[in-house]
DNA sequence: CTCATACTCAACCTTTCGGTTGAAGAGGAC
DNA sequence: GTCCTCTTCAACCGAAAGGTTGAGTATGAG
């Protein structure tokens, strides 16, 4: 387990049985028995999902009683959607940009642009 | 390959150099030797990358010649951010009910809440 | 103390992942 | 045509993922 965090983030989000648990725990906190009751597989593999959840950031555990309620910690979502926002927001930009360079170009002239058209310092 | 939509984009920004690859095509196309040159494996290795940033959805390629420019499909990110928000809106929504809970709580009662606080009907 | 409950650890198995090398396909260049 | 370039396909390899069973730990209930 030595890989970033972003990319633990994203991996960990990558099942579907752990995205569903986190649906569920927006919802309210849950114990590992209660959370693994509506899956078709071992209260240990389920255990192992929140195991890497938790080494994920999205989720924390404390103690009571013999019980280890989950909870959701929402904030790490925020590294993703920053992650996401730049690159989508720098792909809008660019097309833009491209857009306004074919307007601007003669109809005949060809386009073939593959390779950077950036402003060319 | 018979994940889900959201599971393939998910995994398939797993990896940081798929991450880097995408960040490099918000600035411009770009054809599999481009994108292998920066990093120290082989072509095939990014070409793998390739398929799996394809498979999910995040690029597409044409074909120009022998050369299979890459471009970024950057509408495929609302998908996780929908899907983000979402459970994000939800988990704060919960924090609010949870305080206005606990803020009309008289001192003394007991704060040993983990299940279930929702408007209970 | 004994027992039951909630959970985790350890060992194992199978499949997927990320990488390699080597060969093959697809198109210009000459 | 022959060659050279760009890219993918195929087979293989080691490591990690996701699952299992079985034993061990922690805590409350009797």
């Amino acid at each position: 387990m030595a890989a970033d965090p972003l990319s633990r983030v994203f991996s960990a989000l990558a099942d579907p049985t752990r995205r569903d648990i986190v649906a569920r725990l927006t919802v309210a906190d849950a114990t590992v028995n209660e959370l693994a009751a509506p899956y078709d597989v071992t209260v240990q593999a389920v255990s192992k999902h929140l195991k890497v959840l938790e080494d994920a950031g999205l989720v924390s555990r404390s103690r009571e009683a013999q019980r280890r309620p989950v909870h959701l910690e929402a904030n790490v979502f925020d590294l993703m959607t920053r992650w996401i926002e730049r690159y989508r927001q720098q792909a809008e930009e660019r097309y833009r940009r491209l857009d306004d360079v074919l307007r601007s170009m003669p109809d005949d002239a060809a386009p073939r642009p593959t390779r950077q058209e950036g402003t060319p310092s």
